[in-house]
DNA sequence: ATGTCGTGCAAAGCACGA
């Protein structure tokens, strides 16, 4: 079984690249986040035509997160419980459902903007919503029910995660409170923490670079290496050890008209 | 900080978000 997440920016912009990736990859079940479009322009057809039952919820031109799988699509939920509004209004960012039997959530956590910004601050209250709701679903599934969060957590969790820590002095994505919400979220229940899976940079075995999953538009920055890891799958341990393997699909940021993410890939036994 | 994208408006360039 293989599972993954990738932020599309645009499943409009990038239907082509999308429906050749699944073709190519074959995921049994596949996150999205940033679609882009209103519950109108979800590529439903498209999607099943590919053996994909999918759910999307998404309301206008920002933000839009979606599941498609291949392995049963059930108890899907709209929004995290108690997720905080912006601007007066719950943004289209979580859904979760069970999939093969693992409950999977596809996130796109709000950027931040800058650190103090209203924005930064509800950053922080829709990771603590995610924490609030893990453990209640995990308490409720019970300790053995393979149990995983994936998508753009827009957190780098290690200096390393990012191409130059020195570059991003005071900036959001690295800073103390946005790293202390996700360590809050893995260690909810201390005595079974969510694992944030390391991959692989791509899928060669033998790939020793760091395993960014992010390269901005700007600048040139997959071309000059300026990457960041932010799209994360933290995973309880029932889901982590059955991971085989998990990688970056670097290929997917390269050519004409990428995303500016790459999937990250689970590989499971 | 921004050299790039993607969106939608009421457009034929702009504002916004990342």
């Amino acid at each position: 079984m293989r599972i993954a997440t990738w932020n599309v920016n645009s499943v409009k912009a990038r239907l082509p690249r999308l429906l050749s990736w699944l073709a190519d990859r074959q995921p049994d079940v596949l996150l999205v986040q940033e679609t882009k479009v209103p519950e109108q322009g979800w590529p439903a057809g498209p999607l099943a035509e590919l053996g994909y039952d999918s759910v999307h919820l998404g309301s206008g031109r920002w933000n839009g997160v979606g599941i498609l799988s291949r392995v049963g699509l059930a108890d899907v939920t709209y929004g995290l419980p108690g997720q905080p509004d912006f601007d007066d209004a719950a943004e289209d960012r979580a859904v979760g459902a069970t999939c093969g039997g693992i409950r999977l959530w596809s996130l796109y956590v709000p950027n931040g903007r800058q650190v103090g910004h209203l924005h930064f601050d509800y950053k922080l209250r829709f990771l603590d919503a995610v924490r609030a709701q893990a453990a209640a679903e995990r308490a409720a599934l019970g300790a053995d029910a393979p149990y995983g969060l994936l998508g753009d957590f827009n957190v780098a969790p290690l200096d390393a995660d990012v191409w130059d820590i020195a570059a991003f002095d005071g900036a959001t994505h690295v800073s103390a409170p946005e790293r202390a919400a996700l360590t809050a979220i893995r260690e909810a229940d201390p005595d079974a923490p969510l694992l944030d899976l390391m991959p692989r940079a791509s899928a060669d075995p033998a790939d020793r670079r760091h395993p960014y999953t992010f390269w901005e538009m700007r600048m040139l920055g997959f071309q000059k290496g300026r990457g960041m890891r932010i799209d994360l799958a933290l995973v309880n341990e029932p889901l982590a050890r059955s991971v085989r393997s998990a990688w970056v699909d670097r290929d997917a940021r390269r050519g004409e008209g990428p995303s500016d993410h790459a999937p990250l890939v689970l590989d499971l036994e």
